[in-house]
DNA sequence: CCTTGACCTGAACCCGGGTTCAAGTGGCAG
DNA sequence: CTGCCACTTGAACCCGGGTTCAGGTCAAGG
């Protein structure tokens, strides 16, 4: 049976994580240790699971300050705001990564032989984003 | 013609960049503006090219010391080799951001009416997650 | 008894990517 | 001449998410 306590270090090394990184989380307040015995820190099944309930958020790009709003969230509304933004962001992210990914990609299989700089795919993505912000640049000679 | 060169304010404000980055890449020796007039930098055409491609390469996700690799780079495999491993690290990155994504969706559209924490949802990937790591945790003895 | 190892604390430090600040310069308008 | 504004510099600071360090406590084992 033995009561289903972890010390610290157990918990570090079960989640893959410092210990350091534990005693952190504790002084924000995020994921306080159940109890002590001899003044170490003792942390239950459920304040383990906890743990890798933060993780994940983390995971998700959730700040440790949003996390900590989702964890004290009494009302569910709270979370459910939290995570939409973070939905939101999150589509976002994936976009972004997605379009680097393929100009990336093609840059490497543009041909084999030239400097990045002459690379047409990457010439084509810089004159876009030139565009995008408005360009004087090539449009007249004078300001 | 009116030589092409423009302000550190304007360079700025077209690519929606502070001056202060500006400078900043400056220091760091990423990109130097053209020349000078009486002490104040002018960038030509060519820079500010440059600079997007700093700012593109900044979204894939390089570091500005991985940028320099790039910049720098005379042999195109010492690119390639930086561009290669990026990749790999933005699948990664996409991949988990999607996972991450997967989950907040189905946890916001779970049921409308209980805690986070008891989400069926978050508490399997929760389980998924311990038995990665090795449990002992829900198998001896448990509550 | 004494060492060893895991743990404890508060305070200081690290990193990347900038931003902010104080003090000074240059040039043009009124 | 006097503003005024955009620019210059080096140095200091900010942020998030920890890590590192010095110095101390505790329980077990040889």
């Amino acid at each position: 049976m033995v009561p289903p306590f972890l010390t610290i270090g157990e918990v570090a090394a079960r989640l893959g994580i410092a210990t350091s990184a534990l005693r952190y989380y504790e002084r924000r307040g995020l994921v306080v240790a159940d109890t002590r015995r001899s003044g170490q820190r003792r942390y239950s099944e459920a304040t383990v699971r906890r743990l890798v309930f933060v993780q994940m958020l983390q995971d998700a790009g959730l700040s440790l300050d949003e996390i900590e709003g989702v964890l004290a969230a009494g009302d569910n509304a709270e979370w459910k705001g939290i995570a939409r933004r973070r939905l939101a962001q999150l589509d976002a992210d994936i976009a972004r990564l997605t379009h680097a990914r393929e100009l990336l990609d093609l840059a490497l299989h543009c041909r084999f032989d030239h400097p990045l700089d002459e690379c047409r795919v990457m010439n084509a993505e810089i004159d876009q984003r030139l565009d995008m912000a408005g360009s004087a640049l090539g449009v007249a000679g004078g300001v």
